[in-house]
DNA sequence: ACCTGAACACCGTTCAAGT
DNA sequence: ACCTGAACACCGTTCAAGT
């Protein structure tokens, strides 16, 4: 059977720390009808939060309904009066794991090529500190966390001097660069872990892939650099100005 | 996952060969209704077109092994002689897609610079011909195509004066480049279709989004000429002779 | 070598109902 | 307003077996 309601329920899951509820700023609208409590009523922030730990430990296919209700000590039908499915589920955990949290004061005196750097080794960072979220990130519609990023993008580049009928192409060259290139760093995080196939490919690229061979491409894991290389060229190119 | 499997299951021993392409030849435009099973035996190359076939039709979440089978007129367990599972139908499909047929003479003699951009122009088409492909790529290991493909890039770029010691960042800010343009272009037409979303956050931009808005940046619409601009800027700072 | 159905342990979601 | 179990129509894959 499946009665599982018993009292040893519902504990938090795990003390480990974890990135807070998807607001946790002094944002417009939020339910000041519930303390703030983790406990026992399930909440649409306990939701999402749950669903982020659930797919940061078990990956994309882990998260499951049934296992999230699980986590939650609910009944599995529950999650259906917060949310509208599970494909909701995943926007609103993507979405989430995806809000920007500015560095303290980065106002116009600052260089904003640091800026831009900041911002986007910062959402880099985020996107890898939560892999499931490239392939997410790149089937799903974008959600306002994402879209607030690309304006504040924007809005740099426009104070770097941009003119407006460029803006275009130097936030969609910035921002592809970036997705570009982490997704390109967890198709090798997942290529090492699967030993069958780097032997396969990637152990003799010599023979077929030489000139990869010589670039040390595979090898290389030197990420940081090669993204900050790229990164300050793609910059160099759009705002040659200063 | 690679699909073969080192034990004596798979239908062609796995040296140097991994396998043909499965994508119907002549004019790329084939019928959605096919007619089950004219053909009677199974094989890998069957079960892998087919699931393109199917995966084109209905979507990543539209491939099933019940319905692939469905389709192959087979038995659902007969997959399984020949596949090692679903994730080894999705990495045979995703790599078969991604096939390069280099146009008929490009040989040394062609301008590298049309040459590459002929390149990462067809990956990207290839690519968005089939977006299923977009989110598997970032969840995979990249199978021989996608190498060769790098491979190819990587000569080409040697050839064209970029030293060893540079090859690196090229290959990986091209790649990059591609892979991000192609994300991106996917993400927006997954918005157009889902009104709900696009309503609520693209249809007033201004408010939220001034920048995105003023830049016009989510209704431009030339994504081939952003692509090209993008590309021709890349290309200019990483390969500055001639 | 190749293919098969039955069976198992799961899924997401509808529904009618409880508080 | 919030939560629930039972039920339905699916899944992927193991297994023992057939040719």
């Amino acid at each position: 059977m499946t009665a599982k309601r018993s009292g040893a329920r519902s504990k938090r899951p795990r003390p480990t720390e974890f990135q807070p509820a998807p607001e946790p700023r002094g944002e417009p609208h939020l339910s000041l009808e519930r303390p703030l409590s983790l406990e026992r009523p399930l909440s649409l922030e306990r939701i999402v939060a749950t669903a982020v730990e659930l797919l940061d430990a078990r990956g994309i296919d882990g998260l499951t309904m049934r296992r999230l209700a699980d986590r939650l000590g609910s009944g599995v039908m529950s999650l259906y009066w917060h949310v509208d499915d599970k494909d909701g589920v995943f926007d609103l955990a993507l979405d989430s794991v995806l809000e920007y949290r500015g560095s303290p004061q980065m106002n116009g005196a600052e260089d904003w090529r640091v800026e831009i750097v900041h911002m986007l080794e910062d959402w880099r960072a985020g996107m890898l500190r939560h892999p499931w979220s490239v392939p997410l990130l790149s089937s799903r519609a974008l959600g306002p966390n994402i879209l607030s990023r690309l304006e504040l993008l924007g809005r740099t580049l426009s104070r770097a001097g941009v003119a407006d009928k460029d803006l275009n192409v130097a936030i969609w060259s910035l921002w592809n660069y970036v997705m570009g290139a982490t997704i390109t760093r967890t198709s090798f995080d997942l290529a090492d872990s699967d030993k069958a196939a780097t032997q396969q490919h990637h152990a003799h690229p010599g023979e077929r892939y030489p000139t990869i061979q010589r670039s040390r491409l595979l090898f290389d894991d030197d990420w940081v650099g090669t993204f900050r290389k790229g990164l300050d060229l793609l910059l160099a190119g759009l705002a040659p100005g200063r």
